[in-house]
DNA sequence: ACTCCCTACTCAAAGATGTGATTAGTCATG
DNA sequence: CATGACTAATCACATCTTTGAGTAGGGAGT
């Protein structure tokens, strides 16, 4: 049950529409949490019948008509009622993982191929969230932002994304070494 | 459909029972999923039906008898085919990281408070997998272990694992800073 | 003129995950 | 000798998440 909070967490500071929430929640500039269009549309309209969000009509002549949303009063209050309550640890779980968890029974090269696409991706997602905190900081440092600026939440969150594709990145690279090392030096199985 | 992967990783070097299986998933010795017990039971029926694992009984006089599982040609090649295909990539999906993102809107010390927990819990599994770590390698050190030894795998996993953990702490600490500082140079709202 | 992509949203269904409880014997601790 | 903790497994249910498709108009490119 925390989608909603995730839901309810993006649009605090931000008025957004079923859709542009989707891809804010798609590519990952939710460096948070994650979901599908399907799934926002449905919590947002569970959420409006709660009257945790509150939902706009605009009307566009060129484009669909849209719904904006904000929180609401009370969204902000279960928002904050949420905050008081402990979290459940957070776990990796990654198709990755798993593969390398069993390296020693696979093709290394197979291995190898992933951990390098892994890597791309991981470099690609740095670049955009390196991108992302610039332009939330805009021309302050980052000390200076954090002491004094408006909306740091994202960018304490960004920053965990950034570090976390970081070590995806590094681990990815390493692992791949590890596992190209041994199959030029060691006897075949 | 990975839960099913990553029950074979996970049995690939050692025979196990669904109980052992389910502590194995649960605190985070496996690094790279996580599950329950209901789960890990159902899962495991399923894939000995397809004959991917095979159990055999073993009788305990002092404990409640156990099925013993392990592996089958069957499973390997499953497994195999799933090494081949491209892996969605993995997202952060995090109570904590919710609250933090709303950090603008919160009390502070509430979420000083969670951080605080989190990095605990981060250093205890720092310590865990120090360890598991050692024990793996025996004797000998990383270097050498990683292009010599045997079931390097879990090694590589739990060394993800460990960057993790190190990333989440050192993101707690800072981001508890971040937030004390503030509400003690800053004015309130 | 045609096709493709973008905005904006919806429906249905399958599969995965989480909550909570239950059975039942053994072991250690106070 | 009672209480709680550990091994071993299972059941029912609720919710979350993913897969896949579909509607509908507008703009951009070939």
């Amino acid at each position: 049950m925390a989608l909603r909070h995730a839901v309810l967490a993006a649009l605090l500071n931000e008025e957004l529409s079923g859709y542009q929430l989707a891809k804010a929640f798609d590519v990952g500039v939710a460096n948070f949490w994650h979901a599908l269009p399907q799934q926002l549309y449905a919590e947002l309209a569970k959420l409006e019948r709660e009257g945790l969000v509150a939902g706009r009509e605009v009307v566009q002549d060129t484009r669909p008509n849209k719904r904006l949303f904000t929180v609401t009063e009370a969204g902000l209050a279960e928002l904050t009622r949420f905050a008081a309550t402990a979290d459940k640890p957070s776990f990796i779980r990654d198709d990755l993982l798993v593969k390398v968890q069993a390296a020693d029974h696979l093709d290394p090269d197979e291995l190898v191929t992933r951990l390098l696409e892994r890597a791309a991706l991981a470099d690609a997602k740095i670049e955009l969230f390196g991108g992302l905190l610039r332009r939330m900081r805009g021309d302050r440092d980052e000390e200076d932002f954090l002491r004094h600026g408006d909306h740091i939440g994202p960018y304490l969150t960004c920053l965990r994304g950034l570090a976390f594709e970081q070590g995806n990145r590094d681990w990815c690279h390493r692992t791949a070494a590890v596992l190209r090392e041994r199959r030029t030096t060691d006897v075949p199985r």
